[in-house]
DNA sequence: CTCCAATATTGACCGTAGTCATGTTTGTTC
DNA sequence: GAACAAACATGACTACGGTCAATATTGGAG
């Protein structure tokens, strides 16, 4: 962590940054996304309609810019799991899923905003967050194939591809069923648990 | 099929209907969803603007209405290879799968529509398609449950959603990576593989 | 302190999705 | 065919996301 000197200028921006979209976050968990309008977030912020523009491009940034900030934490906290010194474990693999799913189930609205910013950043390989989450991935996925957890004859890049997928999908068909329509971390943990297994029967070579 | 007799008035409306729906998916395929306004639309279907909201409440709709004309062909193919005489066959499964991605090729841009509201819908359990598919998937899994190419001891219906997700994603990924990041049939028959045989390595009880 | 260029702020303005009051057409009843 | 109601068409209007030229603020150089 680098503690960079800003000038009066500097912190001066940061400070209306956050202050717009703290007041933007506010106004999303109480009356949502589209049912906000840019002129709310700025009255609120007490700052020109125009000046939003300086700092969020468009409207949806400030989801993209919660977005950053959480997945920055949540890949932090998995690659202190599997960087660290214990030996890399699948069970634990699985239950690091589980419990990063626990955010998920904190506030349902955010989660929505944060959950629609990283399936559209999912696809869009230019991304830095997206390649983030690929490169912890193959990194995990690959120390799972080496302890013999996971097969080695697959490419890892595909088994994250097939692991996020599951992942994304369970935590958003959750998020948009009202009520839910399972226990969120027990049904990761059971998905998870099938394709590792495998979907095969007996009668099937 | 049951033929409806038509009044003059819902023939009239129909047709018009029709020429919305067709000028509007002529200008999305030349410019894009976007970039085509409404008015370019009822202009070239020959309405005025307000009539276009008589037929698609939003822009929006236009894309579900393509989308579910399109789904209904594909559900009625799947239907028809899977209830048909033919005995059932865990490959033949997934080569219908395979197969209905063909479409997905033709026309990138089209399929970019039709597979962001099919994404949509998967969530929304009121929706008419989403429950068909749902109801699809159940019977199929459960046909290859009974012939013992699919584990008996896992919920049908988490196994369609698993698949489901996975075949999604794959195409979601396909559409929008530029230029193709694979060949998309070869990887759905992979990758449906992968989780039928399942994840384990060796070193895993 | 004065001047200047760089940078940040501002709100009038624009384009477009979607609304709605009004006008028009259609089918029906007598 | 006249009178009527229901269904449908219409375009002026509103609301909001986003642009931009004009204005204000900042910090540094002389």
């Amino acid at each position: 962590m680098t503690v960079i000197e800003l000038t009066r200028r500097e912190r001066k921006k940061e400070e209306t940054k956050e202050r717009i979209f703290n007041a933007a976050m506010k106004l999303f968990k109480a009356r949502g996304f589209e049912e906000t309008t840019i002129e709310e977030i700025t009255e609120k912020a007490d700052v020109a309609k125009g000046t939003f523009f300086n700092y969020f491009p468009r409207k949806e940034e400030v989801l993209r810019y919660l977005s950053e900030q959480w997945l920055e934490e949540v890949e932090d906290k998995l690659a202190a799991e599997f960087k660290g010194d214990a030996p890399p474990n699948g069970d634990r693999l699985i239950e690091a899923f589980v419990d990063v799913a626990r955010f998920y189930e904190q506030d349902r609205n955010l989660a929505r905003f944060i959950l629609s910013t990283w399936m559209e950043s999912i696809y869009d390989e230019e991304d830095p967050t997206c390649q983030r989450w690929q490169a912890l991935g193959a990194f995990v996925v690959g120390e799972m194939q080496r302890i013999g957890y996971f097969r080695a004859d697959a490419d890892p890049a595909r088994i994250t591809n097939v692991l996020q997928s599951l992942y994304a999908f369970t935590i958003a068909k959750w998020l948009h069923t009202e009520p839910a329509p399972y226990e969120l971390r027990q049904e990761i943990r059971t998905r998870f648990r099938l394709v590792i297994e495998g979907l095969k029967g007996r009668g099937n070579s």
